[in-house]
DNA sequence: TATAAAATTGAGCATATGCTTAATTTGCAG
DNA sequence: CTGCAAATTAAGCATATGCTCAATTTTATA
């Protein structure tokens, strides 16, 4: 295994603590390099700049949250079902997966000049990718009735506020994969 | 009414945008003053220094967060209902109580070293005051069985997601507080 | 109008930050 | 061992930041 990119991969660890822990602007690249027990130098042998670990790390991130489109929309209810229990089950075995998840949801909130990871940011919408399946599943009777938008981000929402907790205090239990679904599966059926 | 005061208020609400927008590292007295459209030595005449203007707003939002226990402790499914409505009703017509609540999400999840800050936190957890209140209406029947730590994360964590993305794009629509309930209620009743 | 208090500015100090660069160390193929 | 490329350091530059303070303007009141 190539040395540097295991530096590479360890900065990348170390800076995704610190982005969760004091977001964007609060980050500095002295302090991954001072978690990464090396001088600040090292660091831009490694990166360009700032913005390129931050970039790296949301790509990354991006590339966790994409669905599979196609699979979705031939059994929405399953495949929300399926996608949730996966979720949780890496949430709770994989701290890094949780920590990503964490990540990206700050990413989402914090403005960053910056117009790569704007795009970037796009094409990771979690609204964008669900709405069309939440829709499906309406047509078909499998979800109540409702404004798919206002569907996606309470599901969604709670999926991330389950996340932060569990990022935050390791020992929180993960709620049941059913709870989540009574919030948007249709029940007079 | 006092000037003051007015200006005291003003550099408040702006501070409460910037930090939203750009966390709490991330945002410069500088530009909390030129938002305002003033100095940048007047913030410190009206706050002794920079984490006082955070504790400050934390205070503000510590105190909206409280709940009253002994009427929730009363009828818990009632009083969760009644506050939800009211929680949606208020970040629909006041933009301003939706900012502080995604603030507050911000503030629990940023490392700050101030124990000011972080004593007031804790009095402001979330699931600190909810789960007893969870535990009651379960014995009741009321709500469904399961742990009451992780139905207070599924529950508020939807909220919060509501609120960030009610901030984020004002035109989100806001869910039905019938579907938030429907992750807790105990349905086998 | 005179005067004191309050509001406001703008320059500036000490420190932190992003990033560069020349110099040094390390690791390894010949 | 030698030599060379990669890894690593440490100093430093330009800028930004938190905050202070003396000086100026505004406001209010007698």
């Amino acid at each position: 295994m190539d040395k540097g990119d295991e530096r590479k991969k360890q900065f990348l660890q170390v800076a995704l603590d610190v982005f969760i822990e004091k977001g964007y602007y609060g980050t500095s690249t002295r302090e991954i390099a001072r978690r990464a027990g090396v001088s600040s130098g090292l660091l831009f042998h490694y990166f360009s700049n700032k913005d390129s670990i931050y970039l790296e790390l949301v790509k990354v991130g991006v590339e966790e949250m994409k669905i599979d489109t196609e699979i979705a929309m031939e059994a929405p209810y399953e495949y929300l079902f399926q996608t949730m229990k996966k979720v949780f089950k890496q949430i709770e075995s994989n701290p890094s997966f949780g920590k990503m998840f964490v990540f990206m949801d700050n990413v989402q909130h914090t403005v960053v000049n910056e117009k790569d990871i704007t795009s970037l940011l796009e094409s990771a919408d979690i609204c964008k990718q669900w709405i069309p399946i939440i829709l499906e599943g309406q047509q078909r009777g499998e979800f109540r009735e409702g404004n798919p938008h206002s569907l996606c981000v309470a599901v969604f929402g709670a999926i991330q506020g389950i996340a932060q907790e569990k990022v935050r205090i390791p020992s929180t239990p993960l709620p049941k994969t059913d709870w989540l679904m009574d919030m948007i599966v249709n029940r007079t059926k």
